[in-house]
DNA sequence: ATTTTGGGTTAACACTGTTAACCCTTATAA
DNA sequence: TTATAAGGGTTAACAGTGTTAACCCAAAAT
């Protein structure tokens, strides 16, 4: 409280929570541990934000926007749909092993855990899956990306991404698989799939 | 006590935790919880089990089995590597749907809150995966998969897999989207990958 | 001069996993 | 037969969690 006073309480709370998860992770991010950093009673935190949950959500809109930012600069690096692609799958799977602790938060924590996140900031959650549905798009009306349906094809790259930095990050693949190597497949993998959509609905009889 | 009383506590245990799990979920299986259903201190727990996690490693034991037992047999249920391949990955996403408390124990709880499923056992977990594996290795001796690694090939797959299964199962995938398209896109997707792999090494650059 | 209010505190509740100390019954040993 | 040991269970307690209720005090408003 010596030279910027006025950076409110608010503020210090969540440059501090924010500190915390990144350094020492969800587990020990407690009520208690972030006023103590602070000199302050863990109830007075009470008086800024509704709950814990509360707390992990302002979070988690950084989570959002950081990645956002992430996935947007991407987008731009490249001018081809297929470019575009490439270098979002690869931006998301690099925030996502970068900050795992955001990650986390993100999407990983169980709503068992963490209360669901308000509907209303959904949409801004939702903008980052629509930047890369958007390249799909793109990529379908140049005639390079066969598939009919772009969300769906952006889900199903989401979740391909999701997979890998989820298993890499908690440590559960094998480690004889080179994670480079994984990461590398999954992303080219992804672009690739959009190209060939249409000659894998034959039955798969042989 | 009345009829069966050499069901030794360690059963019991297990029994009403595995039932606490599956109905409750992990958020509400706690010590005391488990304890109280069979009348019992919560420490007595402590004279079967060494902790929480042990008894958690226990119940990720059967999660591994059951899904094992699952992917054989879908395995057992086609004759070629494609079908073989396909069978199982629909086999791994149905049991992680139908069983998200144990699908949770097993490959999304963070190492920080359950302790590391011991080394031993890994190699019990890591069969599953073999048992992927081994179809695509036949389909590449068979000549319909082009594939140079078989086993990150296999973990491709299964990082697509759980990212569908967690994606799903926490609801973080808009409503929009039909989950069974997306699991059949996926599982479809995965099998007709390992068809077209020497295709897509090309540069992205279109 | 009195009242209200904003911003903070302490105490407490109901939980969690886990440890230490104790208790009682049964089996073993002298 | 008596003393000892061991098995199987208990209660009390510790250190931690999120959260609520009651309180306290200084500054502002009436």
């Amino acid at each position: 409280m010596s030279e910027k006073e006025e950076k409110s309480l608010h503020r210090e709370i969540l440059d501090t929570a924010r500190q915390l998860l990144t350094t020492t992770g969800y587990a020990r991010l407690s009520m208690r541990n972030i006023a103590n950093k602070i000199g302050y009673s863990a109830t007075s935190i009470y008086l800024y934000f509704e709950s814990k949950d509360d707390l992990v959500h302002a979070l988690i809109d950084e989570g959002v926007e950081l990645l956002g930012s992430r996935l947007s600069e991407a987008n731009a690096s490249e001018s081809s749909p297929a470019g575009r692609l490439e270098a979002m799958c690869r931006a998301y799977v690099a925030f996502g092993m970068e900050r795992p602790e955001y990650y986390e938060i993100m999407y990983v924590l169980h709503p068992e855990y963490i209360k669901r996140y308000p509907a209303e900031k959904y949409r801004k959650a939702r903008r980052n899956l629509e930047i890369m549905a958007a390249a799909v798009e793109d990529g379908i009306g140049s005639g390079v990306f066969k598939h009919a349906e772009p969300m769906l094809a952006a889900n199903l790259a989401w979740t391909q991404l999701h997979g890998v930095v989820t298993l890499l990050s908690s440590e559960r693949v094998d480690k004889r698989i080179d994670p480079e190597k994984l990461i590398d497949a999954a992303c080219r993998h992804v672009v690739a799939s959009m190209r060939t959509w249409g000659e894998q609905v034959s039955e798969t009889s042989n």
